[in-house]
DNA sequence: ATATTGACCTTTT
DNA sequence: AAAAAGGCCAATA
């Protein structure tokens, strides 16, 4: 089964990743991407984890992962095909205790300064360069 | 079989 | 400052 081996390796990795994150905090698809090793496919980050508790013998699913902590760079839940999905996701990030604001637009935000879990994946890239702008 | 879409991100106007 | 374009590749049409 499954399609080619390295597209296998991904989901994996995908999923790994995304148990990585702790409770109460969330990421966006590009980190995830960034920690499997490829930061250039955020999308397919996203494919990953559309696949995930649709089908439960489908391909590698895993009720283990915690789709709902991903979201995107900007703060924002994906909207997705459907509207209700992302309230969905919005009700399960509340769960955990993460504050998530409803925009005019129905759009899901949520704050990465208090939130946001994003390790360092480069081993040795700044030490003692003190960064300025953060916030 | 080819063509478009999409739970996105970065770089470039 | 905001908007457009490019890139990536599995899944769907």
């Amino acid at each position: 089964m499954a399609r080619s081996n390295e597209a296998e390796a991904f989901f994996y990795a995908v999923y790994s990743a995304v148990q990585e994150i702790p409770y109460g905090k969330v990421t966006s698809y590009g980190h995830i991407a960034k920690l499997v090793g490829f930061p250039e496919r955020p999308r397919q980050v996203g494919v990953c984890l559309k696949h995930l508790p649709i089908d439960p013998q489908a391909r590698h699913n895993n009720y283990n992962v915690p789709w709902q902590r991903v979201i995107n760079s900007k703060g924002v839940v994906s909207p997705r095909s459907q509207p209700s999905g992302s309230q969905i996701q919005a009700t399960a990030l509340r769960a955990e205790g993460i504050s998530v604001q409803t925009g005019a637009l129905g759009e899901l935000t949520v704050d990465l300064a208090e939130y946001g879990w994003f390790p360092r994946v480069l081993p040795s890239a700044v030490d003692e360069d003190d960064d300025m702008s953060e916030q």
